[in-house]
RNA sequence: GUGUCCGUAGCUCAGUUGGAUAGAGCAACGGCCUUCUAAGCCGUGGGUCGGGGGUUCGAAUCCCUUCGGGCACACCA
């Protein structure tokens, strides 16, 4: 379906030009001033130089060929030169009946789905996921259902930190505690346990630990180094126990996920791609791309429109070893080779931006991607605490993601508990469901490249444009559904009608946004936008809700046209709160 | 130093890509429940959009300048 503007923006563009004006200066909003209309047109005053003639006299012959359309109401010139319209509610209930048959609510699908592969997460292995993983996760998930629902084909992958000097330093660490373990004797044949010799929270004590020693013991560095060696080069021994750090933290990097209605497709990592390597950086030295400088090997990728000296992108350190820049590219080798994606997509603290912008020079540069691919990096800004400093724990550490989460279920159970008599199986499982909508929103709302606050007060509140005022409002449709259907009737079996009243008139034009604010977030990676949507959504529903009688409605077809629209509204904000990565219950 | 992002109500944030009187929420104050969830709704107060110039019929938005802050600037990831 077009765009309820588009299709607006077109029926103004004919009467400007049976006025005898330019079709183009017809362009449609939403009104800034709703006291005076509900939709404008300030063409008339931006066409006024073209024609040397006053705005308003524009405006006026262009309002005077708009009488009797079916599609405005009210067609007014206004000084100096705005064009103020009302729509017809026929016209409206049309289009938002047709939203309401369209699978998507109007929303057209691409005629050539984008193949897109979105890298978000980047937890490590043998580490606890905390507060700054949380965004990647929340934003990448996001974009990723956004992207998806908009109808392109998307990939997600969690890319694992899961190679280098960090798993060295673990394995040290652990050697040191149980050197007994059959996976450092040299001399040992067998096959090695299926069991994994630690559990995740013994894991995640070991490279704390592991980190801290490397800083002041130079033997243990050197061990830790000579472990990350014989990982590496495929010791069985050492590959075994590194296969069972990795199994224990994704499996417990999945539960945390899953925790927050996040799931990756693909779970692969830096160790995935360390065999592409050498071929890679001999492709780049041969092709002439790569050069030693300082004895590193680097690509350069400065270019002429630069304002600022961008470094070159290092391939190889001067003592010959990869760093984070070639996984990274041999990732992108590697996704082009399996998935040949037309774009992707990256999901990062926003300091890496620099870092990013020559990683992608060089992809390009070097051919790794064909000219088309388009590469797109989302930087994200920081969660703050209330001081306005990055978020920490009361004694200033770092705190887990599981530990925020809990937090903020506590909160949020704490709440429902004062407020409503529900069963405590009922309470945790309802906690657990608004907890997730207020960390999730309270995240999303913001633009991503901006830093925020973190405030569970104000992010678990019901009060204001918070996640569990969305809720609140879907459950609270729900509610009236449910008895409707307690009544005998059928939600399905109803259709929607022309609105009667203003509040419901607004309601309806504000569903009627939907597939423009969709396309826009899609277009611009924007979640935010969404929230916005629905937090407007949410408003007019709540407005009209305190105006009109549903249930109460005694005429039959008026009550079974409140009640479409009921479930109309439900289903867009349950689509949208769905894209956001959260969900809400039946009852709070 | 270079580059970059930001500065909007006491606080937290929007601002539809240049339009009318700059909007929400929180906090403060006042009103609305015998009626579908009052976790709601309605209303009041609160602003030289960091400052100064410029472009334009018209600027929070574009340009210049200045102040203040965040971040990044090749062998970490």
């Amino acid at each position: 379906m077009k765009k309820l503007l588009d299709l607006l923006s077109e029926k103004m563009g004919e009467a400007f030009a049976a006025a005898g004006y330019d079709a183009a200066l017809g362009r449609v909003t939403v009104s800034n001033r709703p006291d005076l209309c509900e939709y404008q047109c300030n063409g008339a005053m931006a066409g006024a130089k073209q024609y040397k003639k006053a705005p308003f006299m524009i405006a006026e012959a262009v309002a005077e060929k708009l009488q009797g359309s079916d599609t405005f109401a009210e067609a007014v010139a206004a000084a100096p030169g705005f064009l103020n319209l009302k729509l017809s509610e026929g016209f409206l209930a049309d289009y938002v009946g047709g939203m309401e048959r369209d699978a998507k609510f109007g929303l057209d699908m691409p005629g050539h789905p984008s193949k897109i592969v979105i890298d978000y997460g980047g937890p490590n292995i043998a580490k606890a996921l905390h507060v700054g993983h949380l965004r990647s996760a929340v934003i990448g998930e996001s974009i990723k259902r956004i992207l998806r629902y908009c109808g392109h084909e998307v990939t997600g992958d969690v890319h694992l930190g899961d190679w280098g000097l960090q798993m060295g330093l673990v394995i040290a660490q652990l050697q040191e505690q149980q050197p007994e373990l059959v996976y450092f004797d040299d001399k040992y044949t067998g096959d090695y346990p299926a069991e994994a010799p630690f559990t995740i929270a013994e894991l995640e004590e070991l490279y704390p630990a592991a980190s801290a020693r490397s800083k002041e013991d130079a033997d243990f560095k050197a061990r830790a180094m000579e472990c990350t060696f014989r990982i590496q080069s495929g010791v069985r021994g050492y590959r075994a126990i590194w296969q069972h750090i990795l199994n224990v933290s994704v499996a417990d990097l999945k539960r945390n996920y899953d925790g927050l209605n996040v799931e990756f497709d693909l779970w692969k990592g830096e160790s995935d791609v360390q065999e592409l390597i050498p071929d890679m950086v001999d492709y780049m030295k041969e092709e002439g791309y790569a050069y030693l400088s300082d004895g590193a090997l680097v690509v350069d990728v400065k270019e002429e429109t630069d304002t600022k000296e961008i470094p070159p992108c290092m391939i190889l350190k001067s003592d010959g070893a990869a760093l984070y820049n070639t996984t990274d590219l041999a990732t992108i080798l590697d996704r082009m080779n399996k998935l040949h994606p037309d774009e992707l997509i990256y999901v990062t603290d926003k300091r890496q931006e620099l870092y990013f912008q020559q990683v992608f020079r060089c992809a390009r540069k070097t051919k790794l991607v064909t000219s088309e691919t388009k590469l797109q990096w989302i930087g994200f800004g920081t969660m703050n605490g209330k001081d306005g400093k990055p978020f920490k724990t009361r004694d200033g550490g770092v705190m887990r993601l599981e530990q925020l989460i809990q937090d903020t279920v506590d909160e949020m159970h704490r709440k429902i508990a004062e407020n409503r008599e529900i069963s405590a199986d009922e309470a945790e499982k309802t906690a657990r469901l608004i907890a997730v909508a207020a960390l999730k929103y309270g995240d999303l709302s913001n633009q991503a490249s901006k830093d925020y606050m973190f405030d569970i007060e104000r992010f678990t509140s019901f009060e204001g444009d918070t996640g569990p005022y969305i809720l609140y409002t879907i459950v609270r449709i729900k509610s009236i559904l449910a008895k409707y259907r307690e009544q005998g009737g059928n939600p399905a079996k109803t259709a929607l009608r022309p609105a009667e009243n203003e509040s419901e008139k607004a309601l309806m034009m504000q569903i009627a946004q939907f597939n423009a604010v969709m396309a826009a977030a899609c277009e611009e990676l924007a979640p935010h936008k969404v929230c916005a949507y629905i937090y407007d959504l949410a408003n007019a529903f709540n407005h009209f809700y305190h105006e009109t009688k549903i249930l109460g409605e005694g005429n039959g077809a008026r009550k079974s046209g409140l009640i479409a629209l009921l479930v109309l509204t439900r289903d867009v904000l349950e689509t949208c709160i769905d894209l956001l990565g959260f969900s809400a219950p039946e009852k709070m």
